[in-house]
Formats: C-alpha cells, structure tokens, sequence
DNA sequence: GCGATTGA
DNA sequence: TCAATCGC
C-alpha cells in the first residue's frame, strides 16, 4: 500500500463494507454457508479483510461505513433510480447484521446513517477530514476522490489508486472518473452508461474536452460520426448515470478524529461469533486467551465459608482408582476462589445439592445425582448445560469448556492442573450469565420447574432401570447365532462365492455385476448403487438371494443391535440402565443411550422377540401408557381446525375420518386401503414430510402425492393457514416455539437454494408439534411421579419413549397406578382437544404392548 | 422429520 | 465418514 504524502495528522483507513458485500459475492464461485443455512461467503470474506487490514496495517484510526436500509436521497431525487438499483440478494442482506457484529467486536468504529450510502459517508469523511486517508474498498466507484492525500486501496486486488495510478490506468484524472463511467457504464453496477462507448474512447473524449457537459456542448465537433451518433442517443443514459454517480460530501457525520479510533477487540464475542459462522481457520488464529478466573486452592474439608456466601459453582467427576464411587473429585468457588476438595463423599455433594439456602451453579445435574447418589429435593439449583441447551437446541457442544470459553473467553486449564478449581469457578461465573439470558428469553419456567425438576426424575428412572431376562436372551442369541450361520451359508452358494454379506459394497458387486440384477437408486451421497429395503425388496422377485439377505439383515440387527448390547449391559441383577440425554435434541425430546431403549423394535416378528425380553420383577407388572394421535392432536389443537377437532371431540378413528374426507366417501365407506393411505398423510403431517417424502413412502409420482396434500389442506383448511403462519413467524423472529415456550431457531428460511429453504420451512412446522409432544410428556412424567411417591406407591416409571411411558408396578398397585397414570397424563395440560392415553400391562413389554 | 447404533 | 435400520 502506498500512503498519501500529503494531509496533516494521522492516517485515516475509511473502509467501503458495503462493496466488500457484493464483490465477495461475485468473487468467490462456490457456496459458502454454515451448517444450519446462513450464507457466509460475504461475511468471511469481509473478515478475512479485515483482519488483515487490522494485523498489516495496525492502523490507529479507521471506520467502517454502511448503507442503511432506509431509502436515500438518490431514491427520492431520481424516480427511476429503484428500476436501475435492484435490491440487494437476499443472501447478502441476511450477513449484514453479522458484518456488523464482527466490526463492532473487532473494536472497529462503524459509521451509518439514514438516507446516505456509505459511499456518500466516505465522500464526506474524504474530503472535510484534514488528514491522510486511504479509503479501503473492493470496487472502483469512489476513484473521484482519489487526490494526493486521498489514496484507495483494493485489498483483494493488492492495488493503491493514486491520481497517477487512476491517470494511468484509465486515461483521466480521478476528478474526471464519474464522468468517464458515465459514458462507459458499468453493467455489474446497472450502471447503463452510452452503448458502444468503451473505455478507450471516453477516455479520449474527455482528454479533448475536459468534461461531459463539454462534450455534449460541442457534440457537433466530436469526430467520427459514429461516435457522435452513439453520444446523441445515449444523451439521457449517461446523465442519468453521471447523477447516480454524484456523492454527497454533507452527510451530517462527526469530524472529530477521536470518533474513529480503534478500540481493543472484544476476544470472547468475536471466539462465540466465529464459532456460530463455523469460521474454524479464522478462530484458530485467533490470539490464545488464557483469563484467570480466580485463586485455587487445595484443602482437605470443605470450608465453612462457602456455604454463607450467595452462589456456589460446584463441580465434580469420580474419584481415582479403586474407590472412584466413594472418594470424588470436587470443587466449589465463589467467585474469584476456588477450593479444590480432592477426596470428597458422595455425602459432601449430596449436602451441597441439598443445600437450599444459596444457589449451586452446576453442570449436568444428572450426572452430579449419580456421584451423589440421590437426588435431594431442594430449591437454588441452576445446571447450565440445561440452560445453554434451551438457549441454542441446535448446538452440539454444551460442554463446560465450550461454554467457559464462549461466555467467559476461557480455557481451561487440564484436570490434572488448576482445571477442578477452574471448572467451578468458570460455573460461578456461567451462572448468573446464563440464568440472565434464561430470563430474558422467557425460558425461566420451563428451565426451573420443568427440565431441573426432570432431571431427578430421569436420574431415578436410569438408576433403577429396566429388568430382561437373561436367560431368555442367551437363548435367543444362540438361536440367532445358529441362523444366521444357516443364513450366510446360504447366501455365499446362491451368490456361489463367499463374501462379506454386510458390507454394501461387496453386496452391489455381486448383486448388480455377478448375478446382473437390475441397478436401483444411488446411496443418499451417489457414490455408490443402493443395496436397502426398497431396493431389495423390488429385486426378490428376480432371484431368492436378496430375500435370504432381508432376512440375515433383520436377524443380524436383532443380535447385534439388541440382543448382544442388552446381555452385555445388564448389572449383577438382570437391569440395564440408560442414560437419558437430556440435551440431544433440537426439538426438546430425550435420546437415550447405552443402550438406546427408544428404539426397541416393536414391529413383526422381531419386536415379539425382543420385547419379551424385558420383564418386571417377581410379583411386579410392567404397565405401558401411551398418548394416542399426540401430535395430531396438538396439531388440532394449535391450527384450531374445525374439523380436525370434531374429529377428535368425537373420538373417531383418525386415520379413517381423514380417509372419508380426502376421498369424499362416507366413514364407512372406507376400504383398509384408503385408510392406510390416509394414516401415512397423517403422520407424514406430523413429521413434516414434504411431497417428494410422501410420494416415496406411498410409492406414487410426486404429482399425486401433491394433490393428495392439495386435498388435505382442502378439507382441512386451518391446518393450512396455520403451517403458514407458522413458517412467517419463524422468518419474522428467526426462531419457532412450543406450548411451554421452548425455542428452537429456524435458520435458512431466507436462504436462495429451494431445497434449502424448504427444509427450514418443514423444520419450523414440524418443531412446534414434535417439541409440544415432548412438553407434554415431560410434564406428565413430573406430575406421575410426584402423584406415585406422594402416595406413598413402590410404583415408578422406568423408560419413556417419546409418547410412551413405562412402569414398573407391583401386582396390588396395578389398579391404583393405572387411575393415577391415566388421570395425570390425560389432565396433564388443558388443550382444545381431548387428550387419550392407552393402558397395557404383563410381565413382560411384548405384553404389555397388547 | 429426528436421534442412536452397527459395521465397513 | 457413510449406509442402513430401528423407534417415535
């Protein structure tokens, strides 16, 4: 960069953001966007910009300028201004905030102002500021200013405009630049400039004639001819492009230098901004920050003091070695001390938890009711993993590192290190943070009186666990090992060589090249020729071996998935115990792991299998209760459709009414076959399944499956008009929410690609219904347990599978439990709808499914 | 539509 | 990491 030799003070960087928007767009070819659909090309290449600009230059003072989204006074002066400017891509408009957001954390000054371009800002700044000023810009359109203490710099294109530069680049001197391009145009910009005019010429014509005015003046001596008729048609063009190249120099802006000095970067926001944009180079050159949270110290017993001051942060992990369960690693801070307690009991957390009398900051609060081994009911507590999930349900990290380092600009140190100590006091410092934002969002009750209170319900549930027959299972593992010999056998001589039967690979060679089978679909990535169900199924008419290898597949998941993890997984008493991950979803649902007990087959012969299985204990039941049709209820319910909610009041067969009402035919005259049809709409209803979605689970051209919606959404008209609503309130807030508030954001709805765009849309009415389904639960599954151990029951729950619940019941309870169950779930929140659970009970869960 | 798990 | 398959 060449710096002006002329001006009094400092130099001033004025930097053009707006054209670094829409040369990013153009400069870069391949889409650019974040996992969750935010285009970032302009952002990141804008920052990339800037960064650089800030570490090269380490300029003292500069300012960003923006437009304003207000219409300026070139739109109010020139009517047919708007016909020449269109509107910026929606893409670019949705990364202006975050241009924005990165300046201001780069403690970059930002200069915008309603009726003026930045283009009009930086004119003002240019030519009333005194100093040296280079203007930093990715297009060409502020060259005019160009003097000898008025440089412009392009960093993409590592050039500095000087006058010689411009003079010799283009022909004229910079003041004669707008009328040059007036004459030459410029098509990128809609500037229409005179056609056939190209630079060489206009150059020269404003060389004889020192000005457009003059040109048009002397119009009659500008030789040749052709040129002159050209200038003659193209009279009102290159006026009309000289005014929309004219720039304000009054733009109302300080000039006071001070205004415009750099300030220090704000490292934790632009680390959370950098992590948001996925910008994972960017954030790795970040300068490391390593913030000392406080002073940690090692003691033997917990201190007294810490229970007399307002907040704690408490944190704990097992122990070391042997006594990992008995002898914990512990640590509790106040703010700015921290006191490491290294062989605390169980005892110890189990009186901090307890301890109502002032608030312990946590994370994973379930986790801790394990180390404790209880979970006391108390009031105070705050887990700010629970609070950062409901905050953001679509991250994937809620981790205490990643939260110390997002909100505090932390990073903790290694466990073995200062790391206890630091990790409560990172807590002490999340908390309030955290709950503040809680707050704000309007989370406050959902967090504390539904999801804290879960988590010891969940803990009670996972501790307890659920009881298989281990007997039973060793028999069929044997069983199904034995088969699946038989199986393979016969595979590796249908297909007349042996091979490895599960990998997808190998199989699409001996399918599709050995036996000659017809090709099917790709795999989802096209890589490789499809070898699922669909696939297979259509080509059992053509050869036995793909029969045999359903069956292998279903026999082998069976084993492997279920039958193996559950005889590995079961304690010294014949229980397994789940882990409910409270945090694992975007909808608000629980996932459960090791083993996942969400996902038992329940279908054919398989779920028969395994479900019997899993029994209760000697003289116990197990009672299974689960909602009917909650997701179309609570579509029902939230669309306020009319006849979706007769239907319902009426208690009639769902599936069948929706049959009746696509098809036009009376309830009775349904045949089974349209009542299927109508159940995969319904559900596909609920899962947001779009028509393409629909057309493949029924097996029929898209068209059909379209006018199968077109006449759902006929007979159902406030099903309709609520997806709609839905679909702008999310495009309005950027977020959906649910009966209980819980929120999730809807990115994408902006975004240019259709496919996109449609996923956000299915997204944002989907999380609605699904996440209501999950509060609903959550709240009966409070309210049932709370009502079992008031009343003093040995019955309690022990698995729920999204709108199922399952309990453990002796036989004497079994009556008292089920009234209980039916009464809390049924009332557990009042809809327009009526609410229906179903009741099975047996000794085993095959049974209890009847 | 979402999430968990298995196996190459 | 991807493909396949289970549940809701």
């Amino acid at each position: 960069m060449v710096l002006p030799k002329a001006g009094e003070g400092p130099v001033v960087y004025l930097i053009d953001g707006t054209s670094f928007v829409y040369r990013a767009h153009y400069a870069i070819r391949e889409p650019l966007s974040t996992s969750w659909g935010l285009p970032t090309k302009a952002v990141f290449v804008f920052t990339r910009m800037l960064l650089r600009l800030l570490k090269e230059v380490r300029p003292e003072y500069l300012v960003l300028c923006l437009d304003e989204k207000e219409p300026t006074f070139r739109h109010e002066a020139y009517e047919d201004y708007k016909a020449h400017r269109p509107p910026m891509p929606e893409e670019l408009v949705v990364q202006l905030p975050y241009i924005r957001e990165v300046a201001e954390a780069l403690g970059v000054p930002i200069l915008s102002l309603a009726g003026y371009e930045a283009d009009d800002l930086i004119a003002t700044l240019a030519v009333r500021l005194p100093n040296p000023v280079v203007i930093v810009a990715g297009d060409r359109d502020l060259l005019c200013l160009v003097s000898e203490r008025v440089h412009l710099w392009d960093p993409l294109r590592e050039k500095t405009y000087t006058p010689e530069e411009v003079e010799r680049r283009y022909g004229v001197p910079p003041e004669r630049f707008p009328d040059f391009r007036a004459l030459t145009g410029d098509p990128s910009d809609n500037l229409p400039g005179v056609k056939g005019i190209g630079e060489k010429t206009a150059a020269a014509l404003i060389r004889a004639f020192g000005s457009l005015e003059e040109i048009y003046r002397r119009l009659d001596e500008v030789t040749p001819p052709r040129v002159r008729k050209l200038l003659s048609e193209g009279r009102e063009a290159a006026f009309l492009s000289r005014r929309l190249l004219e720039l304000s120099t009054s733009a109302p802006v300080p000039l006071e230098l001070e205004h415009y000095r750099l300030r220090e970067p704000d490292w934790t926001r632009l680390r959370a901004l950098f992590r948001k944009l996925e910008f994972r180079r960017l954030l790795a050159e970040l300068p490391a920050e390593r913030l000392s949270l406080g002073e940690v110290v090692t003691v033997e017993d917990l201190p007294r003091e810490v229970l007399s001051s307002e907040r704690l942060g408490l944190w704990a992990r097992p122990g070391e070695g042997l006594f990992a369960k008995e002898l914990l690693s512990l640590s509790v801070a106040t703010e700015g001390r921290a006191w490491v307690v290294q062989r605390a009991s169980p005892e110890t957390l189990r009186r901090l938890l307890g301890f109502s009398g002032l608030e312990r900051v946590v994370h994973d609060l379930k986790a801790l009711y394990h180390l404790a081994g209880e979970a006391p009911e108390a009031e105070g507590l705050l887990d700010v993993k629970l609070a950062a999930w409901l905050l953001d349900p679509t991250r994937r990290d809620y981790s205490l590192e990643g939260l110390a380092e997002e909100h505090l600009g932390a990073r903790l140190a290694s466990l073995d290190g200062k790391g206890m100590g630091e990790r409560a006091l990172a807590l002490a410092e999340l908390g309030p943070l955290l709950r503040e934002a809680v707050e704000a969002a309007g989370l406050g009750p959902l967090l504390f009186e539904v999801e804290l209170p879960l988590s010891a319900v969940l803990f009670r549930m996972e501790r307890v666990g659920v009881r298989v027959d281990r007997a039973y299972l060793s028999r069929l593992a044997e069983d199904l090992r034995q088969e699946l010999a038989e199986l393979e056998a016969e595979i590796y001589r249908l297909a007349g060589e042996p091979f490895n039967l599960r990998s997808g690979r190998q199989l699409s060679r001996i399918l599709f090249q050995k036996l000659g089978l017809p090709r099917g679909k790709r795999t989802p990535k096209g890589t490789d020729f499809s070898t699922d169900v669909e696939v297979l199924s259509a080509l059992a008419e053509r050869h036995p071996l793909p029969e045999r290898l359903l069956r292998y597949r279903a026999r082998h998941k069976l084993l492997s998935t279920y039958v193996e993890p559950l005889l590995r997984l079961a304690d010294a008493a014949g229980r397994v115990h789940t882990t409910f991950n409270q945090t694992g979803t975007a909808t608000g649902r629980l996932s459960s792991e090791e083993p996942n007990l969400q996902n038992i087959p329940i279908k054919g012969e398989e779920g028969e299998l395994i479900r019997r299985a899993f029994v209760a204990e000697e003289g116990w039941v197990l009672l299974s209760a689960d909602y009917s049709q909650i997701e179309l209820r609570l579509l029902a319910h939230f669309s306020g459709d009319e006849n979706l909610r007769r239907a319902f009041a009426e208690g009639r067969d769902i599936h069948a009414a929706t049959a009746a009402e696509i098809f036009g035919v009376s309830p009775k005259e349904v045949t089974p076959e349209m009542r299927r049809l109508a159940k995969v709409i319904n559900f596909g209803l609920a899962y947001g399944m779009s028509a393409y979605g629909l057309s493949k689970e029924l097996g029929i051209d898209y068209k059909q499956a379209q006018a199968f919606m077109e006449r759902y959404f006929e007979r159902y008209p406030g099903v309709r008009r609520w997806r709609e609503e839905v679909v702008e309130e999310a495009r309005k807030r950027g977020y959906v929410t649910t009966l209980l508030k819980r929120r999730r954001p809807i990115p994408g709805l902006a975004a240019p690609e259709r496919p996109v765009r449609e996923f956000a849309e299915r997204t944002a009415i989907n999380t609605p219904i699904q996440g209501s389904g999950a509060d609903l639960i959550k709240l009966a599954m409070l309210k049932v347990d709370r009502r079992l151990r008031a009343e003093g029951l040995k019955a309690r729950l022990i698995l729920q599978v999204h709108d199922e619940l399952l309990l453990e019941v002796p036989e004497e309870e079994l009556k008292q439990t089920q009234e209980i169950v039916r009464e809390e779930m049924e009332g557990v929140y009042p809809l327009s709808v009526p609410l229906k659970v179903n009741l099975a009970w047996g000794r085993n869960w095959a049974e209890a499914k009847a």
